[in-house]
RNA sequence: UUCCCUAUAUCGUGGCCC
């Protein structure tokens, strides 16, 4: 019960109140266990407080509490969606060197954290990384490695990432579009961004606010008003009703 | 002991602040 509510307060980052029920928790006789630990450090991860979140982390093992693979996939976010890169890949290792095989998140999540870094270098070592490991890329990870790529401006390499997910019977969803679409877009790449806004309609695939956003203000910048408001107008009859 | 619940990864636009 109090894990539940930790959770609540960690997924709206709100840390304070989440440290306050961890408090509760101990005041009340009960142990903390891997969960309730993880939720905190989350919560610290999602505030943008790495250091707070290593302090947990620390504290779980003085505790004698182990982490498990969740716990260190949000420590490794909380130092990605930080910008540290390095000490995020370094807790790849770590956790590896501790018994705790590396998974599918922990590589969407430092696909990601290269993206947010500008790290494009460090983005080819880790995908080599899932490949040594026999780590299997799902639809997340591609996704990822995909929006990193247009965020360093480099559409080739997204284009070609994209290219080999389908390759390898993975199928683009809702998300991959709408990365494609705007990415695409704000590079200015308007005619390649066009053409997956209509493989995404002929594969029924249900459009989003996210993706008429991006449209319309793909259109906007081009200076076509006529089009960005038939978009905008098609976005109603749909019955997806702009914010 | 069993079951259930709770913790980790990917997407848009604009505004305000720095």
């Amino acid at each position: 019960s109090y894990n539940a509510l930790l959770g609540a307060y960690a997924s709206h980052g709100m840390h304070t109140e989440a440290l306050r029920v961890f408090k509760l928790l101990k005041q009340n006789g009960l142990r903390p266990d891997v969960v309730s630990y993880t939720t905190l450090l989350n919560a610290y991860g999602r505030s943008g407080l790495p250091e707070k979140a290593r302090e947990v982390f620390n504290d779980m093992r003085k505790n004698s509490c182990k982490p498990n693979k969740v716990s260190y996939n949000a420590l490794i976010d909380a130092y990605g969606s930080a910008g540290m890169l390095k000490e995020a890949i370094s807790l790849l290792h770590k956790m590896e060197k501790d018994g705790i095989p590396p998974d599918v998140v922990s590589i969407s999540t430092l696909l990601t954290a290269c993206g947010r870094c500008k790290q494009i270098t460090e983005i080819d070592a880790i995908f080599e990384a899932a490949k040594s490991r026999g780590i299997e890329l799902n639809i997340v990870a591609y996704n990822s490695g995909i929006g990193s790529y247009l965020s360093f401006g480099d559409y080739e390499k997204a284009l070609e990432l994209y290219a080999s997910m389908m390759a390898s019977n993975v199928n683009p969803d809702g998300v991959s579009y709408n990365i494609l679409i705007s990415g695409l877009c704000k590079l200015g790449r308007y005619a390649e961004s066009l053409k997956f806004f209509e493989d995404m309609v002929d594969l029924r695939i249900p459009l989003t606010k996210e993706v008429y956003s991006s449209l319309i203000c793909s259109y906007a910048k081009q200076g076509k008003l006529t089009e960005a408001k038939s978009t905008f107008s098609s976005m109603k009859e749909s019955g997806c009703f702009p914010d």
